[in-house]
DNA sequence: TTACGGCTATACGCACGACCTATAGCACCT
DNA sequence: AGGTGCTATAGGTCGTGCGTATAGCCGTAA
């Protein structure tokens, strides 16, 4: 018996689920099934009654319920007393170029909030760090994946270019569009191979990598640009945003971690943070 | 934090030392001192001061020391709660056959007694089962070996032979000496080789598998056998036990079960006991 | 009735880590 | 100086915790 198996109990308890369990303990469901099992093996007794709408806890269950959580409460509480006080945690976070400072600023003040005595390091994503916020693109294959929002890419073109004030962008709009690269970026990509494969050819002004270069290069009317519609960008009175018609470029961006730090308490909270960010 | 970190932590606190610790914990010195590594590291806080002479608790480890034990005995508490009452705990037992009943019968009275409602069931120790008490040559690389007993073998010879009123005994003394082999048996097997290597021959009379029968025949006078030396022969009034001159053949028995099980409550119950019987 | 969606259990593969043995390095003792 | 007992490190093996993919089950909707 360990205090995973025990934590595990606990949310499949809590939430009368495997499934919800598993999503609030950011771990795959079978993990969830094959933990209570060994737990019930080793107490040699029927926790849950298993039912297509989730699942019951048995008699036993409810016994063990405070019982687990008063153990695995103190097993928490004895972290704390060892890891509280002057000693500061230290987080190397790995953000990608292009999510824009605004939106995760909002992130990072209220995590700042939660755990005190943060220290916090931004990096890029592929420097060695605890967390990456990246798109759910660039995400490695031993690493888990938390979104937090999704990014609707629309047009942003100056408010005095003729185009901004069409009722609808179409892809033969872009053929000689002053217009403002920002790489990597998959959603530009995609408009590109669009682009390509409809014979359309646009006219690069500039070659950036963050959204917030891009932002005011298209506010001081260099060209347009392909952007996400954040409410920054589109409370601007200097841009005007426009989808292009019959196409959706989305990137999902969240939080990614190595799965076999699930368990570790910092990552747990960001993950639980970022959640709750959606 | 885990509880097997908080055990082994127990462990070093009480003895003072990792290798003691190792050693109560049935399992090697570099694994505790990777596990309070680890301990240490997770709660940010040095737990012990090594020297050359075993390690000494910090004030930390004396404030964890309390609540760890509170906390690992609370789990054990939840473990006995679900695990007492009518349902018994089953032990499949392998049990080399040339053991002797006599010897074992004291372990597995004492083991009955210690645990309550056990359903023991002995089997040949090449069957699957829980536990095996085997000699020392016997263990398989995935087992744990902890010693019960070193028995010497010795020539049990029928007390009205000639070679039973002889000083001692040499390996000449075997030529057509009435033989009972015992087998499988790598005490007889060292003998074997000896006796050939002297170009002695001897004179099989009987091929037996347990020490019963082998005492029995050598009692009634039928031939000599090549027997442990344990106090149920060597009181019989008609089988004088000797050391063959010049050679020691021994062999350890003891209790192997595969490592992965060494945390198992009943798996540990056995094995103090098998360490207390020494 | 069938089709579908959400739930849990199973199958199987990968990778992390807990464990082992062997050995180095250190202090104390003879 | 060499021996003994301690702890730490190195390197390899194996078990298991976790993932994805999928089967099976039940309730609901078409």
């Amino acid at each position: 018996m360990d205090l995973r198996s025990l934590r595990y109990f606990e949310a499949v308890f809590e939430t009368g689920s495997v499934s919800a369990a598993a999503r609030t303990c950011f771990i795959s469901q079978p993990s969830i099934s094959a933990a209570i099992q060994q737990l019930e093996q080793t107490l040699d007794t029927r926790l849950f009654v298993r039912h297509a709408r989730g699942v019951t806890p048995t008699a036993e269950a409810k016994k063990l319920y405070p019982l687990s959580k008063d153990l695995t409460g103190n097993a928490t509480a004895i972290l704390r007393l060892f890891n509280e006080g002057p000693a500061c945690t230290r987080l190397r976070l790995g953000l990608m170029r292009s999510i824009g400072a605004q939106r995760i600023s909002l992130l990072l003040k209220e995590l700042t909030r939660r755990v005190p005595n943060l220290e916090l390091t931004l990096v890029d994503p592929d420097e060695p760090c605890d967390l990456r916020i990246i798109d759910s693109e660039s995400v490695a294959s031993n690493e888990r994946f938390v979104a937090i929002w999704t990014d609707q890419y629309q047009l942003a073109i100056p408010k005095g270019y003729p185009l901004s004030l069409a009722e609808k962008v179409v892809l033969s709009d872009f053929d000689s569009l002053p217009f403002i690269q920002r790489s990597p970026c998959l959603a530009l990509d995609e408009l590109v191979a669009a682009l390509d494969g409809a014979d359309v050819s646009y006219q690069v002004r500039a070659n950036i990598r963050t959204v917030e270069y891009a932002q005011s290069l298209v506010g001081a009317g260099v060209g347009a640009a392909f952007l996400p519609d954040w409410e920054e960008i589109r409370s601007r009175d200097d841009i005007v945003l426009k989808a292009v018609d019959g196409y959706a470029f989305t990137r999902k961006v969240g939080l990614a971690f190595k799965r076999h730090r699930a368990n570790d308490s910092l990552v747990q909270t960001c993950a639980e943070l970022c959640q709750g960010m959606g």
